[in-house]
DNA sequence: ATGTGTTTATCTTAGT
DNA sequence: ACTAAGATAAACACAT
């Protein structure tokens, strides 16, 4: 298999992809060219400048440096031993390219601010060098940066470009061969129930609907594994729809008994699309934040689409039946786990939970020294001081589009 | 034309 | 070894 990489043409652009109104806080400043090694010079010699905001990124990923799984009994917390645990030699050979530099990391909230920054800047150098030609993939599967992102707007949801945007601002990794992996994520989006597309109303135009989490797979990490999740995440109440439908509707009658094998799905209606909304997936707990009333509207807009938009009059008033009936029962399933399930009271359930994460990252921790403007780097800097002390000597760091930030942002 | 979304097929990898 | 999750490729439809 030669698989040679596929070099795309295309320079993703994120100035103008939407306009007005766009719920999410990522920096979208940044074009990031596919994918070569000088292109990562595009991340700049380190000044003075960078230094000071650097320490906003000292996420961590990468793997131990002597390349083995680490044992179990020398490290702190079970997620931290999950996450190292998740990573396998094969698949991260970037970061084996490394320089054998090590860095100290003190992420003690004891030290001084002046002490704090001068470590986590010169942690934060060390790693620059190290990360400039060598850019490791990240040990989270498409499904958890997909959560990231969506988990760390404001308002729970994004469009497909932003999801970009975040893991490109993220992850030096991802600026390369980007027609490869974000093939995958819109794979990844359509593909896994626990992605919930929301329309974009009428007074919001612009490509691509928003993304956001189903609101029964909102924990789906919470064991600190963000490469492979236990066990994938299904909605039951999407299949049972799914098969009804088929089997309810006559043009599909004939196909289920001829084609199992078939790949004429390609040119039938999808379901995912437009189900979602009709099943009231979208989260009551999303609904107390401040997009609540767009998520309705949206809801009913769709709604009143599917009621018109060339089905039978049986077709589209047994979809409204079932539709209103799944929407209630969601509801009603969504109060009743909210009432004592930890993980919606307890936002600290689980340190390295991606909740976690956003609580601090929301609530400024770990932000004394940074802007606080891009929470997404805010994220790692949380990250950072959840990171257990074993580990801080082998770390991959990596380095934000400091450009992006020393342009304000913008 | 390009971006977005869906689906199938196939391969790799992690977990057991 | 087996199974399931995830990654990748690709064809295709549709929206902007």
């Amino acid at each position: 298999m030669s698989s040679s990489p596929k070099t795309s043409n295309n320079v993703y652009q994120t100035n103008n992809m939407h306009q007005v109104g766009v719920p999410c806080c990522y920096p979208s400043s940044m074009n990031y060219s596919t994918a070569n090694s000088a292109n990562m010079s595009m991340m700049g010699p380190l000044s003075p400048t960078s230094m000071n905001i650097m320490p906003t990124s000292v996420g961590v990923y990468g793997q131990m440096a002597n390349g083995g799984t680490p044992s179990t009994a020398s490290y702190g917390t079970q997620s931290s031993i999950n996450v190292l645990n998740s990573l396998s030699p094969t698949r991260y050979q970037g970061s084996n390219q490394m320089s054998t530099e090590k860095v100290n990391i003190n992420n003690s909230n004891n030290n001084s601010m002046n002490n704090a920054a001068t470590v986590a800047a010169a942690a934060a150098a060390s790693a620059y060098r190290r990360n400039f030609n060598a850019c490791a993939k990240p040990p989270y599967s498409y499904i958890s940066l997909i959560t990231m992102a969506i988990q760390l707007c404001p308002s729970k949801m994004c469009t497909l470009s932003e999801i970009y945007q975040f893991i490109m601002d993220s992850f030096p990794y991802y600026r390369q061969n980007q027609q490869r992996w974000q093939n995958s994520i819109r794979h990844s989006l359509s593909f896994n129930d626990c992605f919930v597309k929301v329309p974009r109303s009428p007074d919001r135009p612009g490509k691509g609907s928003y993304w956001t989490l189903h609101n029964e797979a909102t924990n789906m990490f919470e064991n600190g594994c963000y490469l492979r999740r236990q066990k994938r995440f299904k909605c039951p109440k999407r299949e049972a729809f799914r098969i009804h439908h088929r089997d309810s509707n006559p043009r599909n009658l004939d196909k289920s008994n001829t084609s199992s094998s078939g790949r004429s799905p390609l040119s039938s209606s999808s379901q995912k699309s437009s189900d979602d909304s009709q099943h009231g997936l979208i989260s009551p707990i999303n609904q107390h934040r401040s997009t609540s009333l767009l998520q309705n509207n949206f809801i009913h807009q769709q709604n009143s689409i599917h009621q018109g938009n060339g089905q039978s009059d049986t077709d589209s008033r047994n979809h409204a039946i079932a539709a209103t009936k799944l929407k209630q029962e969601q509801c009603d399933f969504n109060n009743h786990i909210m009432s004592f399930d930890p993980h919606f009271s307890n936002i600290n359930y689980h340190p390295f939970a991606i909740s976690t994460l956003m609580q601090a990252a929301a609530t400024g921790d770990g932000s004394k020294f940074y802007d606080s403007s891009a929470l997404n780097y805010n994220l790692y800097a949380a990250a950072s001081a959840n990171l257990p002390q074993a580990f801080s000597s082998d770390y991959y760091m990596y380095a934000p589009p400091t450009q992006a930030l020393a342009h304000g942002g913008m």
